[in-house]
DNA sequence: CGCCGGTTTGATACTAATCAAGTTAAGTGG
DNA sequence: CCACTTAACTTGATTAGTATCAAACCGGCG
């Protein structure tokens, strides 16, 4: 990997590039265009602050864009900074000392990334595809928590959420096999981007690697591949592209995941 | 078992049964004795509140004694109460439809149990061994939240907590061999009881049975049979008892833990 | 005593890991 | 544009680890 990876400052004058359409709703230039996002989409951690306190966010807040591969944050490291993930995945894993590694979570757009309150990284956080953060000072955001109840309260929203996630990903780690695993990763996957339906079809690309995959469900690569090329022969996922999927009928997919 | 089982409501005025050594420094008999138990440790749902506060909850908690088996709350059915575990054990599970199970999460005392702004509840908690729950209704806690922070805040770090836990035992889940996994679980449990060393001797209770130790692990009852038979042979713990357990030395297990 | 649930131990089967080889896709430089 | 390189992926053969099936054991209790 190239050792350059990473870490390009964008701009803030020129952010076009990397806002999505709904920034188009949002005229108010007194707002920082770093938050416009997410009170836009009324998700990520500004969007229970008013004008002051959006204001106050955005002077210690920069965005900062990472190329795929680039380590954000290392176990067991002192926590810097909190960010949310605008664009992209972040994936979140815990290695063991011989090197074996599993993937705990994975981070979309608008998550927040970050152990809070905690001196320590109780994971590593690694850019899955190309990412880009909204990052802040930790302290600066502790104040701010400190002064706004309804943010610890979002914050807390979501770490319930990464909790029951966790939980839910626990159990097709301990109990279901290496077939319902694979179904189990795509019918997530899949349902992620599109919350909506649970039927009907489906086409996107894998946010990982096969090896990440692995890494996810606790298998080896060998065995991701063979599953998926099952899945396949039995036209549960039609594979178009090393990373293009399609699920033409998602039932049958959920119905494989045990 | 027992259709009957749990539910023993206790008396309030008569509650030295349960109470903890640390009881006995408490004597302000204008706080509920429930809840003079909490703020004596410093530690569950009780301790970030003021004695107006403590009064107002005192109202609608009700101590409850559950037997071994007693299911608490059941996956996907509605949240009712809330509750903190005052002695014992409770273990969190979800089944796949087939009926395979799987453990996500064990709470001693003095945890908070049930999911917080949900509904529904995520998991199944049963009781793993005789416990005492200091159950409050959704409505009187929710509500009480939403005017102290500082309660929320304290709920916000056992639920931090619980999900480096849960991130924890993903590891655990994914990339460890049977042995290893079973020395994990008498790992996780010698020092939960006692956080402080982690080295020389430790004798304890197992608080769950070979079968709910089995899907924890993801394994199945005889595997996790054998593989305590192995640890045995090798002295790295001792069976005095099917359920009585001595570890000789912290540091050897810890080792066999990957 | 004999039953019963929980546990241990043994024999065999099967799933997924490991080891190994080949294939595809995406560059990279001539 | 094409040979070469490389990383990511797929497929095959064999092995290892755990599940499954089966039987015996143990402690508590009617």
């Amino acid at each position: 990997m190239d050792i350059r990876a990473g870490i390009t400052e964008l701009d803030p004058g020129n952010l076009s590039g990397i806002m999505d359409a709904s920034r188009k709703d949002i005229h108010n230039s007194d707002i920082p265009v770093l938050c416009q996002s997410c009170e836009a989409r009324h998700k990520g951690m500004c969007g229970v602050l008013n004008s002051s306190e959006l204001l106050a966010l955005a002077r210690s807040t920069r965005m900062v864009r990472h190329e795929a591969g680039t380590e954000l944050a290392a176990e067991a490291m002192p926590v810097e900074s909190y960010a949310n993930v605008m664009r992209g995945v972040v994936k979140l894993s815990k290695v063991l000392e011989d090197g074996r590694q599993q993937i705990v979570g994975l981070q979309f757009a608008p998550d927040f990334l970050g152990r809070l309150f905690s001196k320590e990284n109780a994971v590593t956080a690694e850019a899955a595809s190309d990412v880009d953060l909204c990052r802040v000072p930790k302290p600066a955001l502790e104040r701010l928590i400190a002064e706004n109840p309804a943010l610890e309260h979002r914050l807390m929203q979501q770490t319930l959420r990464e909790l029951d996630e966790a939980r839910e990903w626990m159990v097709t780690l301990g109990r279901k096999t290496a077939s319902e695993k694979i179904a189990s990763f795509l019918y997530m996957i899949a349902t992620h981007l599109d919350p909506a339906a649970t039927v009907g079809r489906r086409v996107f690309d894998l946010p990982l690697t096969r090896s990440d995959i692995a890494d996810f469900l606790g298998l080896t690569i060998e065995t991701v591949s063979r599953q998926l090329s099952k899945l396949r022969a039995e036209r549960i996922v039609v594979i178009t592209g090393i990373r293009h999927i399609e699920i033409p009928d998602l039932g049958a997919l959920k119905k494989r995941c045990g």
